[in-house]
DNA sequence: AAGACTAGTTTATGTGACAAACTTGTTTGA
DNA sequence: TCAAACAAGTTTGTCACATAAACTAGTCTT
């Protein structure tokens, strides 16, 4: 093997398709930046149904990407959301991912 | 409306689904650079099944992005794709978009 | 205390990606 | 020469997933 072939090309075989699903990408652009917030906020910034975040929610929190911390705020329940190390590291591995292929 | 608001945000919901499919993705790359390409080209190129091959360009071709075209070649059936002008422009405005999404 | 509101979760449905099986024809080899 | 293998796709069946509607559990209002 020569050093030419060690070029790693761009590949979109490994695409992260949990990041991928824009709904999903969205969500992780905003938790990126904030680092921590809560299902309303998330409801509003993203304009995504109740039910369709919730799952999304799940579905990132089944792949270790992010934390979801339920507690009672003023005596109704509270849901906080914040991405872990495994998250952000997902995250900017698929931005580089991404970039690579698009540029 | 003053200047400010008329800054565009790079938004996740005008992400065209069409070419944000991975294997979809892939077979647009190709074909940007290529410009004309045959079936059994991009199979090799993007490890797609045949049949799934076949239903991706179908669906392109559905969304007016490419053209196939198909002929005899040796009595054997041979089919040919290339990008139409829309889904050219289509295709940059995808790369656009995700850049202004990533960076 | 009945209705409206808050903060979510569960479910039902439709769409979509995918590979297996099929189709239509051609070439090969016994 | 005819049957098996090959070529180039397409159609079909299945399973996963995205989504919104319906539901739950509790709180506030009047």
């Amino acid at each position: 093997m020569n050093s030419e072939e060690t070029i790693t090309k761009a590949s979109v075989e490994d695409i992260d398709r949990i990041i991928h699903e824009p709904a999903r990408l969205n969500i992780m652009l905003y938790l990126y930046v904030v680092e921590n917030a809560d299902f309303v906020y998330l409801l509003h910034k993203t304009g995504l149904s109740k039910g369709n975040l919730s799952v999304h929610l799940q579905k990132l929190e089944a792949n270790g990407y992010l934390e979801i911390m339920k507690e009672f705020l003023n005596r109704k329940p509270h849901t906080m959301v914040r991405l872990t190390q495994r998250g952000r590291d997902a995250f900017t591995a698929y931005r580089e991912s991404l970039l690579n292929i698009l540029q």
